[in-house]
DNA sequence: TTCATTTAGTGGCATATACCACTAATATCG
DNA sequence: CGATATTAGTGGTATATGCCACTAAATGAA
């Protein structure tokens, strides 16, 4: 491949994505830092309270997550008592996953500090801006790679 | 908060962008696989050998990327034999990041894959909406979030 | 009922990525 | 010149995330 006349990493969709990510991670854990949870924690705390005590493999279809990664993700926030599992009586492989009171108390407060980062957000991109590259982000979540089966 | 009508994660940009880049990173990934290389260390790999010897700083600025986080991510392709750092003469501070041989042979291997990742999601996607969506991508990495001075 | 299969999670291991404290080296100012 | 400030990286620690191998439990087929 010739050195010459190569494009920044300007094509590459996946890479454009990450450090995209990467930007806005920084941002919102920066605003988030004083309630002392990342951006993720919160997302994943806000996921768990909406769900009606859901299973991991639920969130983790949810979230586009694998599930281990779930389980390692979900560790901190049961150690520091902000979530906890429970045993679906009727099918002992399911574990359900729920805020506990002090989890709802810290939700609550995350939120008021992801509102200021998501309104900062909105105003240095623009609503509508915003909200078209939510659609399409929402999109390439619910995309599906696989080839069209042959024949 | 009350539970009722709260939005999914459908809300948070944050939150939707790192779950869109979680299923790419996943998609990219698997076409990536038979080289042994990550879409990350793909990208970073590109992102040496467009530069011209660059240092880890300008490096992990192109990509928004904690000088500290560049230098981990780094390591396994240093120990794997496809990327070297040298001492520039001028500054002794600075070091300077390269691909070997190998690493250049490595990296035609995977970019080779990669159009095939490339290709298959502009295929699903379509040719403009990735060009859109990568116009807006890039934006985000480049926002300034902060507040204006006062006064 | 029994055995094979599928489903739900766990634990280990590896990479990705951030922040902080620290060191070394350069630059700046008085 | 010498003290101070700034810059470039490193190493530690913690979370984020994925894959694989494994266990337990439920399902389905013979």
């Amino acid at each position: 491949m010739s050195k010459d006349a190569l494009p920044g990493l300007t094509l590459c969709n996946n890479a454009l994505l990450r450090r995209a990510a990467r930007k806005l991670g920084q941002f919102y854990d920066d605003v988030l830092a004083p309630s002392g949870l990342k951006a993720t924690q919160q997302g994943l705390l806000y996921q768990i309270h909406i769900g009606d005590e859901p299973t991991m493999g639920a969130i983790a279809a949810a979230l586009v997550m694998d599930l281990s990664a779930l389980g390692h993700t979900l560790k901190p926030l049961i150690r520091d008592g902000y979530v906890e599992t429970i045993a679906d009586p009727d099918d002992r492989r399911i574990k359900r996953v729920r805020l506990t009171p002090r989890g709802l108390v810290k939700l609550d407060e995350v939120m008021k500090l992801w509102h200021v980062a998501q309104q900062r957000f909105e105003d240095v991109v623009g609503k509508d801006q915003a909200a078209s590259l939510r659609a399409a982000l929402d999109g390439i979540a619910a995309l599906d790679f696989d080839l069209p089966p042959a024949g």
